[in-house]
DNA sequence: TCATTAAATTGTT
DNA sequence: AACAATTTAATGA
């Protein structure tokens, strides 16, 4: 993908808009590119888009009071980020950083309430959305984070295919092993032996810059 | 189209 | 963290 006509393309909620409210989102949004590590928006900041992934891969995350990294979740092509504190009128309560060059795309805040104010299927989206992202996040309270790596690995490879959250994503996506780890805070060392073990188990195919998930159910439950 | 080279990624210690 | 091996992408004949 290369545009923002691209990204519209594959975002489910942008099939059934009215041609004029479409043509609004196209010519009110813009796309800015991010180099890889740079901040997409800070922790705090005043939250006054919604935020699509164009092209590339970001994830979402926190640093401790301790200086630890906290990672959330990883954001591939085709996904879309922000609703909650659009929202609730908060400030934004985590950063979004680069992990490649990536193509950002910025709804005003505007027009994402002309959505929501006006297309039934906008609001169905963002309910799945934020209802497949608190199960993700239960998921995470319930292994509990200090998951032996395999695990933790599989966590974050199953949040970043999921296809309802991700049209545009299919079984195989473009991601090296030092981009895994920085999203599961794992070295890379310990990416690359994760993921023979999942390999081995048949969840995924490890292929040069890239992983292929085969079983996605079984990547969710996975427990070692 | 093929061979060469550079860059990125992976595998291993 | 370092190093070797492998794969891809780019270049030019």
């Amino acid at each position: 993908m290369r545009t923002l006509r691209d990204l519209l393309a594959v975002s489910r909620w942008a099939e059934s808009l009215p041609d004029d409210l479409r043509a609004r989102v196209e010519s009110e949004s813009f796309t800015r590119l991010c180099a890889a590590g740079a901040l997409v928006c800070r922790k705090g900041e005043r939250v006054e888009h919604w935020i699509g992934v164009v092209d590339g891969l970001v994830k979402m995350a926190n640093v401790s009071a301790e200086g630890k990294p906290m990672s959330f979740t990883g954001i591939a092509s085709g996904g879309w980020f922000g609703e909650g504190s659009l929202l609730k009128e908060e400030p934004r309560r985590y950063d979004i950083v680069a992990l490649r060059e990536s193509t950002i795309a910025y709804m005003p805040k505007v027009t994402f309430m002309a959505l929501l104010d006006r297309s039934v299927a906008f609001n169905r989206f963002l309910i799945m959305q934020l209802n497949e992202r608190l199960g993700q996040f239960i998921g995470l309270v319930e292994h509990d984070r200090l998951l032996r790596p395999e695990a933790r690995l599989a966590q974050c490879l199953a949040g970043l295919f999921n296809p309802l959250l991700y049209g545009g994503i299919g079984k195989s996506l473009p991601v090296s092993q030092e981009e895994l780890g920085q999203l599961a805070g794992l070295s890379r060392q310990r990416v690359n032996q994760a993921l023979k073990v999942l390999e081995q188990a048949s969840l995924v195919r490890v292929d040069y810059g890239g992983v292929t998930v085969l079983d996605l159910d079984a990547l969710r439950n996975y427990e070692g």
